[in-house]
DNA sequence: GTAGGGTTAG
């Protein structure tokens, strides 16, 4: 498409309409382009109300023989006379009779083209709000009248046809009335109908070639903000973004836009740093609003804010603050959104007591000549931090502060986020007296609120009440989602009962409730640690066939579960299936079977995975070099589970853990070799690596095995003043052996103090 | 800008 060829005369461009949007349609008739007055207005000596009354109370038949009209066309009014005067002539007919009139008997030549023009611009006005229907269609017969007859278009009549046939997605037509309009009067409001047109008829090819020749450093036609208007519109009404454009594409083309010195208002701005950001491009979002500012566009609070609370996804905490003072710098102020991002990232990060002084400075005195009000979401969002780390009571207190103090009335969230502070410290009575309360302050408790209660009674193990519960609640009218049945789900796998778990299962599809990865997950997790692996590879299809995609945690699960039931080629075809669904095996993956090839001693395969695993980027992790430790030892070669020990502080520099020196002290004293067991204990003091009860007991038991008493006492002390509380095992060994051997006090002193923990675990 | 579920490997 040829674009212009013609000079660059400011002269001839008309200056830009102010309201340049395309969705001025129906205001249109009201705009006259000022700088459509190239001739000097004539001496009139007629006057515009009197020749439009006078049009139409005559005849037009009639009006050659009216004197006053004759007169009126000797003496050339101006084109826009003209074009006042047809605009008032009440009906396009009137309009078209008084242009074949004019364009028959009036004698002035120099100005007729012009004239003409003026007059058939009011004709599509008119034509334009008198017909009810197809309006593009009868424009376009009046546009091919005016072509016929070789009038040309004014550049008002060309931004009516152009606007109503892109509209109309008339994509032929309005290039054919762009083409029209002679090189000399086309500027950048026409380039943006055709471009706008070439969009709307999805003819996006050429539309960008448009906006290259538009975007050059010397265009004839430079962008303005409609320009950009019309791109986002196209670009996000289409679905462009990360489709056919990418987020580097869409900067790249912005700061181009930016070079022209046109910048994006606030509202479009903020919204693509939002999807960039939600893309997981915060680097994009954060170098566009950068090249904005560099090239001069102002940027305001909201937009920061989008950055901002991208970054607070990320937890880029760092560039967080380099941007609050940017801008600190730039003067911007931040405004409640901002210190709600700020203070909602601080809680996050559990770092309570610096939201609080935030949140209390904001409040009270001016920070930085700033002064917001927090409002309930601001201390919704405390409360809720207060809460999440174990200071519910705190955030009890401040929903009573902000009642009295800001007369603000708690609501669903408030009442939520301290429901679930008091579910998780254990407290379910407080939790359900808030829950009371919730009707006493007329707050309407919803899903999340039921969902919170419920999780807090299943984390006691009271499944029965929480069953209860979720069906006075639907009794009620309150409906459970996805997460409702995950938290039963899991609540009755976590106790065994499978059978339960499953017929929830099943009633969340009854319900119309859509099962997602999450509740797969813990039904399978259910399944594999109730052994029954078959079970759970079955509802792993049929996650597949329903459209659930399993996340890598869940194929993961599945596989090592295969793993622990000896059934490799099921795990094979398991990972098979997750390489299939686009699913990269991470580092979980990998240690899965390298620990289960080196417990089969088929060492070879383990050390052909971990390549692989290194070629993928995965370096081996602490968990690695156990399960190699681990199965060395499985299989009597203690000399080369040293050796990997040993070389996992030395050449690799992965410090061994808890679990690894539990793995060679249980080995040695099983192996015979107490001493070598109470070197490496020795050794975890010097390292900094804390034993744990595991470590202990595997002690206990070896030195049992020599009926090493001193030693086991020094131990015992050792372990008290770790405060590491011993478990059934523990007293499983020491209770026969220090009884046999009469040393009762010491074993009573050593208890004391400690709840045994009788967990099996 | 605020609230609820599952987190796999030695």
């Amino acid at each position: 498409m040829k674009l212009a060829a013609a000079r660059k005369s400011i002269l001839h461009l008309p200056a830009l309409p102010k309201t340049g949007r395309i969705s001025g349609l129906r205001h249109f008739s009201g705009e006259i382009d000022d700088t459509q007055k190239p001739l000097p207005p004539p001496p009139t000596s007629f006057a515009v109300p009197e020749i439009v009354s006078l049009l139409k109370t005559t005849d037009h038949n009639d009006w050659i023989s009216n004197s006053q009209l004759v007169e009126f066309l000797h003496t050339p009014p101006s084109p826009t006379s003209l074009l006042k005067i047809t605009r008032q002539l009440g009906s396009t007919e009137k309009a078209l009779h008084f242009f074949e009139f004019f364009k028959t008997h009036s004698s002035s030549s120099s100005s007729n083209l012009s004239s003409l023009s003026f007059t058939f611009q009011a004709i599509l006005e008119q034509a334009m709000h008198e017909e009810k229907s197809d309006v593009p269609g009868k424009l376009f017969q009046l546009f091919s009248f005016a072509k016929d007859r070789k009038i040309p278009l004014s550049i008002n009549a060309v931004t009516l046809l152009m606007r109503c046939f892109g509209r109309a997605k008339m994509l032929e037509e309005s290039i054919s009335v762009y083409n029209e309009l002679d090189s000399d009067s086309r500027n950048t409001n026409v380039v943006n109908l055709l471009l706008d047109c070439l969009f709307r008829g999805r003819n996006i090819d050429d539309g960008f070639k448009v906006l290259d020749e538009m975007l050059k450093r010397d265009s004839d036609f430079p962008p303005n903000n409609s320009t950009v208007d019309i791109v986002l519109d196209a670009m996000w009404k289409r679905n462009w973004v990360g489709r056919r454009m990418s987020v580097e594409e869409i900067c790249g083309l912005l700061v181009r836009f930016f070079e022209h010195g046109v910048f994006l208002d606030d509202v479009w701005f903020t919204k693509l740093i939002t999807k960039f950001c939600r893309s997981g491009k915060c680097d994009k979002a954060w170098d566009l609003l950068h090249d904005m500012m560099k090239l001069g566009g102002q940027v305001k609070a909201s937009s920061f804010n989008a950055l901002l609370s991208g970054l607070g996804r990320e937890h880029d905490f760092q560039k967080m603050n380099l941007l609050m003072n940017e801008m600190k710098e730039k003067e911007v102020n931040p405004d409640i959104v901002t210190f709600g991002i700020f203070i909602n990232h601080l809680c996050k990060c559990y770092r309570v007591d610096e939201a609080r002084q935030v949140f209390e400075k904001m409040g009270g005195s001016e920070t930085d000549g700033v002064l917001v009000k927090p409002d309930l979401v601001l201390y919704n969002t405390l409360i809720d931090g207060l809460c999440k780390v174990g200071k519910q009571e705190e955030g009890l207190k401040l929903m009573e502060k902000m009642r009295l103090e800001n007369g603000y009335v708690p609501n669903t969230i408030t009442y939520n986020c301290l429901i679930d502070g008091f579910c998780k410290a254990g407290e379910i009575e407080r939790s359900l007296e808030l829950f009371d309360q919730m009707k006493k302050d007329r707050v309407v408790p919803n899903v999340i609120t039921m969902n919170t209660l419920l999780r807090g009674m299943c984390k006691l193990g009271r499944v029965n009440s929480a069953m209860r519960f979720f069906a006075e609640m639907q009794e009620k009218g309150l409906k459970g989602d996805v997460i409702t049945y995950t938290v039963l789900i899991t609540s009755f796998c976590s106790v065994n009962n499978i059978d339960r778990a499953m017929s929830l299962f099943n009633e969340m599809s009854e319900n119309r409730c859509l099962p997602d990865a999450k509740v797969y997950y813990s039904l399978i997790m259910g399944l594999c640690q109730a052994r029954r692996t078959d079970d759970a590879s079955y509802i792993g299809s049929k996650a597949k066939e329903a459209g659930v995609g399993l996340d890598i945690i869940c194929y993961n699960a599945l596989i090592g579960a295969l793993c622990r039931k000896n059934k490799i080629d099921e795990a094979h075809k398991m990972l098979k299936d997750m390489e299939e669904a686009g699913i990269k095996p991470d580092c979980y993956t990998y240690n899965t079977l390298i620990s289960y090839f080196s417990e089969k001693g088929q060492f070879t395969t383990a050390s052909r995975i971990m390549k692989r695993m290194i070629d993928d980027g995965f370096l081996p992790n602490v968990v690695t070099y156990g399960a190699l430790i681990h199965a060395y030892c499985l299989a009597g070669n203690l000399d080369e589970a040293m050796k990997i020990f040993q070389n996992m502080s030395s050449a690799i520099n992965v410090p061994p853990n808890t679990v690894i020196y539990n793995i060679l002290i249980d080995t040695l004293c099983k192996s015979d070799k107490v001493e070598a067991a109470i070197s490496l204990l020795g050794e975890m003091k010097d390292k900094g690596v804390r034993p744990n009860t595991k470590t202990y007991n595997a002690l206990f038991k070896g030195l049992h095995e020599r009926n090493w008493v001193e030693k086991a006492f020094e131990i015992m002390d050792q372990m008290t003043e770790n405060a590491c509380n011993p478990d059934y095992i523990t007293m499983e060994v020491l209770t026969p052996w220090l009884s046999d051997i009469g040393e009762t006090e010491k074993l009573r002193s050593f208890v004391e103090g400690y709840e045994v923990s009788t967990s099996t675990a």
